[in-house]
Order: C-alpha cells, then structure tokens, then sequence
RNA sequence: GGAGAGGUGGCCGAGUGGUCGAAGGCGCAGCACUGGAAAUGCUGUAUAGGGGCAACUCUAUCGAGGGUUCGAAUCCCUCCCUCUCCGCCA
C-alpha cells in the first residue's frame, strides 16, 4: 500500500511512477477523499474534546456539592448529549470514507524503483547476465518425456484423484523431489537462514498483507466457508509472521527460508504448459524472505538474489539473470529480478526465480515496524525463490539425460538422493 | 465437541463507573555517585492519527465489535483467542 501521506502532499509522484508501469490513472477522486476523511477527522475530534470537558466537568461538580439531578448538572447531560449524537453522525461519515480510501488505495500496486528498467511488457527486460554452459544438441527430450520413461510421475491418474495440471510424483520422482528440497533448505540454512515451516491455509488478512488481495483473489483457491485460503507462495505466511509487529533494529536483518506447497489456479493460462512439471495447481517451492532495515534493503536485494543463484551453481544448472522492466514487474514489487534456467530438451530459458525487493509496500499493508532507538519506521521486505523445486527437478533431468536413458545427477544432490543417477526402474 | 478459568503497557501485575494512558515492580535509556564498575538515587520510557517551526497540544486505543451512561479498563451483548480438565483424533 502506498502511504496516504504521498498522496497528500505529492500524487504527481505517484501518477507519474506508476505511469511507469503502463497505468494511467486519476487520482483527483481519491485526494477529495482523503482531504474530507482528514476534514471530518479534525471536527469530530474537536467535539470529542469539547465532550470530554464536559464529562470532567459533570463528575467535579458532583463532587463539590452539586446536586446528581439538579439543573446545572441536567444542562451539561443534555449538552453532552447533543455532542454525542454530532459525533455519532460524524464518525458513520469518516469511517465510510475511511473504508473507501483505504479499499483505493489497496489498488494501487507499489512504485517502481529509480533503478527498475522502463518498458511495458517481457520484451523489454534487460538480461544482465548469464552462468554455465547451456546444453544444445539435437535429439533431446524434453523433462516430461524423460519423467514418463523413467516412472517418474503420474499425470492421468492424477486428474482421477484431483484435477488437470495436478501430479503425483513417483518412486524416484518424488524422493528426488525430496532431495531438493532438503538439500535446498540445507543450502541456505548455512547462509544464515531461519527455517520455517508455516500454515499454508491462509486468512484474508494475510493475502492482503502481502498484496495477493484484494485484486488477485481469482488466482488462489479459497475455502469459503473458513475464511482461508491456500497459499499462493510462501511469501504470504512469512509476512505475516511478524504481521503488527514492532522488531527492535538491531534484530533486522531477519531472514527466512521456507519451503511450502504453492497453489495457484492459473486462471487464464488454458492450454499453456500442459505437459510435464513447469505449470501446476500444486507445486513446491523453497522460499526465501528478508525483513531488513531500510538503508541496507538495496544490498540485501542483491544478496538474496545471489543466494538463489547459489543454488543453480551447486546445482550445476545453466542460467540467465534478468532484471523485470517497469510493466512486467509484480504488484507489491519495486524491483524485481528473475533467474531463467536452460531447459536443454525445449531448448529455452525458463523462469525459476523470482527475486524481489517490495520496499515498505508490504510492511505498512502488514504494519511492519522496526524500532531504531527513539523512532519506530516500516522495515522493508524482500523475497526470492530459492527455488521452484518442480522446474528445478525438470531442468536437472533434461540437463542430465544420458543416451542410455538414465539421468545423471549433480554430486551435490548424490548424498540428499543416495545414487548418482535416475535410471529406470 | 462438553465443562471451567482468563485476555490490562516490552514483561509481570494492580485497578468494578468520575480528571485512568492506566498504581507498583521488572526491563531499558539518560544523569548523579565511582579511579572504573556493582549497588544506590533521580529522571525518562506505548502505538496510531490530527494541529504546531518548536516547546507542546488534541483524539483514539486496557483481545475485537456493538450497547448503557454526561462519563467505561471497570456494567450489558456478540465474537475471537489462550489456558486447564473430559471426549475425539494424526
């Protein structure tokens, strides 16, 4: 959320900084509110004032003598009355218009930084890098037709058990599944990480906290009659987990690692991905999350993008590093850096991370606070796959396939797997 | 699911209608004392919003929301959460 204070005193700034990201907006609307909440705000407390007086007053006279039911008591009962009713009328009006401002302005995706490239679509996102040696030959397979040789995964008994775009990971499949997980999570616990494993049932509050609602609610599943909803990203319940919270400065940085479940409901991505592990309602993913104080949050976005990346290297998994343009950045996002990895079999990059620096955004939609001595701030946030562990599983069978049909694994993950190879079963 | 107890500031804990944002203690910070420290003493120490250059000031907040009252931490209603016991369950 964007602090109402800017759109007070500057919403040049914010017309102009989210016309980066494509959006052409009117924000006249929107300052006639705040200006009539914060109107209303000074006349209803100014009465409440006056109320207060008169309570005190009621209570010393009392005291001093005057009769409880007499008419100088009986006057400041009916001028107390009267003032309470101004204000009941009052208050109905600010808290309306309190709502209205509050519900606009969660709308409102969050800035981009200075440094955030312009342009309005992929196409305009700047590769500042790449690692490692991609793979190109002809004849490849593509993941998941090295997964159905090798018994890797079910797909069609799958959507018996649930739906399309649903798997159930298999014998090798799933204790390689296993393995990454352990071995990312060990990765990054020895890199100051803290390890948690939170709810993936989630409340409204916390999806908004993060900035998944109110406009995205069509992308999660939600069980309604509860009021939760099943986490889109880990993202979600780590924010939350300092939710209204003021953390003592010299606790920051706090930094998290988490792996969890994702569902997501890909509304509108019919027909795109249908095959294999890259696209699916379910999936997991290692997450990590920085909450950090914010002078340091610009150095922290490079470190956590580097801790992602250190994964792919062990992993022994080319890739590319590019930084998201103004119009494909994410909604809570300022800056964002996405990790594609080589997939020798489509003979593409793919998107494996997603590393982003969001600023105070989250923080002052989660009341986030870190106190620094006297004054208390909104921290800054940051989040980083670290990594889909579904695509990193199909990047490492199509990087490792053998012309005898087996998969040869990185030697990092031969202790978390306990053989060198995928092989047929 | 049933029965009971309880939710007050960073923490503990007092407060059952009147100047209570809230005694006292702990913790923390500053100052004094000291060669230095401990101990001791003094002072300060919540959050959000509004006004003011500032000193400061106004409003709200004692789990949440509503109600009674001139006035609510205190009385009434609803909800949420925590703890204990019983049942059930992985």
């Amino acid at each position: 959320m964007l602090d109402q204070r800017l759109l007070r005193d500057n919403p040049e700034l914010i017309t102009e900084q989210l016309g980066r990201r494509g959006m052409t907006l009117d924000l006249t609307g929107l300052q006639l509110i705040a200006k009539q909440a914060r109107d209303l705000e000074e006349q209803r407390s100014n009465l409440q004032a006056e109320g207060n007086r008169i309570g005190k007053d009621v209570g010393l006279k009392i005291k001093a003598g005057a009769a409880a039911n007499g008419p100088e008591v009986q006057a400041l009962r009916d001028q107390g009355n009267r003032i309470k009713q101004q204000v009941a009328v009052l208050e109905e009006e600010e808290k309306a218009l309190d709502a209205k401002l509050r519900e606009q302005l969660l709308t409102l995706p969050n800035l981009p930084s200075p440094e955030a490239p312009n342009g309005s679509s992929e196409t305009d996102n700047i590769e500042i890098k790449r690692w490692g040696t991609p793979r190109v030959e002809e004849g490849l397979q593509e993941h998941w037709q090295i997964a159905e040789r090798l018994g890797l995964f079910e797909t069609e008994r799958s959507v018996r058990i649930a739906q399309s775009r649903f798997v159930t990971l298999m014998g090798q499949g799933a204790r390689l599944e296993r393995a990454l997980i352990s071995f990312m999570l060990d990765l990054h616990g020895t890199k100051g990480y803290r390890e948690v494993m939170p709810p993936i049932l989630v409340n409204s509050a916390s999806l908004t906290g993060s900035g998944q609602l109110p406009k995205f609610a069509e992308e999660s599943f939600r069980c309604a009659e509860d009021d939760l909803w099943l986490t889109p990203t880990a993202e979600v319940p780590v924010t939350s987990l300092h939710r209204d919270e003021v953390i003592p400065a010299e606790q920051l940085p706090l930094k998290y690692v988490a792996y969890t479940p994702c569902f997501r409901r890909e509304a509108g991505s019919y027909g795109r991905d249908t095959r294999g592990l890259i696209r699916l309602h379910q999936f997991n993913k290692v997450e990590l999350y920085w909450f950090c104080h914010p002078e340091h949050s610009a150095e922290a976005h490079q470190q956590i993008t580097a801790d992602a990346e250190a994964v792919l290297e062990a992993l022994e998994l080319p890739y590319r590093k590019i930084e998201l343009c103004t119009g494909d950045m994410g909604f809570s996002a300022s800056r964002t850096y996405d990790l594609e990895v080589w997939l020798p079999g489509a003979g593409s990059y793919r998107e494996i991370s997603s590393c982003s620096v969001c600023g105070d955004f989250q923080a002052r939609r989660s009341a986030i606070r870190l106190k620094d001595g006297k004054a208390t701030q909104l921290v800054h946030t940051l989040n980083g796959s670290g990594l889909a562990v579904g695509r990193t599983m199909a990047a490492l069978l199509e990087t490792g396939q053998q012309a005898d049909g087996s998969v040869q694994l990185p030697a990092a993950l031969v202790p978390y797997f306990g053989a060198e190879r995928v092989t047929t079963p």
